[in-house]
DNA sequence: GATAATTGTTAGCCAAGGCTAAACTGTTTG
DNA sequence: CAAACAGTTTAGCCTTGGCTAACAATTATC
């Protein structure tokens, strides 16, 4: 009698919950996620880079380094990234300046946050709960999506 | 005259928007999201095998490849992890299993990415585009927020 | 203006999560 | 039952994004 297991059970009848996807659909779930992840982490240093500006007047590395809550070393090394990428402009021991291209993903990306935390706000989340979540979901709301949020941010207001 | 520029510009006045967060309180916002990142893989791949021989009768590295659009040796490397961690069982050449603790995450994670789909849906939000976003939010919301979006859904239903 | 404190940079380390190429195992088929 | 095929593993490479420790530059203080 041969210790192996049939290669293909059929499935248990009686399951509960939402058939699987089909499997390019499925793995376009996944792409799309691990896509969002590989720019996202650069929107927000731009973006806090942004704020700092407005804010503050100026951008160090340090007071970036206090706000994510990561040494300054690993800060340093981010905005060599940013130079590279041609987002920002810095001279050593100098603070930040955003390029052209790096306003814009600033404005694009505070834009989004922003609609994301009123929604979130709108529905009944309390502020800080809000804030927490927000930073990481906005990186995952499609454009559609985020257009539906701003409607119903509106809605709840009038 | 020095080429040394202000080391504390004040902020220009008329800067729009809202303030920004306390320190420690901005700091906490991107905590939170570095430490999600260190567990959602690993959640998908348990909820995806979890998926799989609910709906299949075996969760098999081929399927999970296809699925998440990755090559097979990313898979294997990641299943020695998740066995390292306690979540599966798998012995060479042979499909997986889930440990009790494995179980028991698959199945917060999937409810908790059925009530994220399952909320985009009654907000408006389109099938397709609501599973992509979904796969990536899920992660990012607390249980507040899930509660919330919870009782959202139930009175659009009703 | 010398010294102390703060801020910024560099070097070198690590883990995670991708990849390709090559080897190996299990299954199916002629 | 041998060969072909499909599935799995391993080795080795790469990038990202953290860290610490040591050093360098700027700014503040006495
Ligand atoms: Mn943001
Ligand atoms: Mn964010
Ligand atoms: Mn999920
Ligand atoms: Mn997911």
């Amino acid at each position: 009698m041969s210790d192996h297991q049939q290669r293909r059970t059929s499935p248990p009848s009686g399951h509960s919950g939402d058939a699987l996807p089909p499997v390019e659909q499925h793995a376009q779930q996944y792409e799309t996620v691990r896509n969002a992840h590989e720019t996202e982490l650069i929107e927000d240093y731009v973006e806090l880079i942004g704020d700092l500006i407005r804010h503050r007047g100026e951008a160090r590395a340090a007071d970036i380094a206090n706000r994510m809550a990561v040494s300054q070393a690993t800060v340093s090394k981010m905005i060599r990234r940013l130079n590279e990428l041609g987002l920002v402009t810095s001279k050593p021991y100098r603070s930040l300046f955003l390029t052209e291209e790096g306003q814009k993903m600033a404005e694009t990306s505070r834009a989004r946050h922003d609609i994301v935390l009123h929604f979130l706000r709108a529905l009944g989340v309390d502020d800080s709960t809000a804030r927490i979540d927000a930073e990481g979901m906005e990186h995952h709301v499609s454009d559609k999506t985020l257009t539906i949020m701003q409607r119903f941010t509106e809605q709840q207001i009038k």
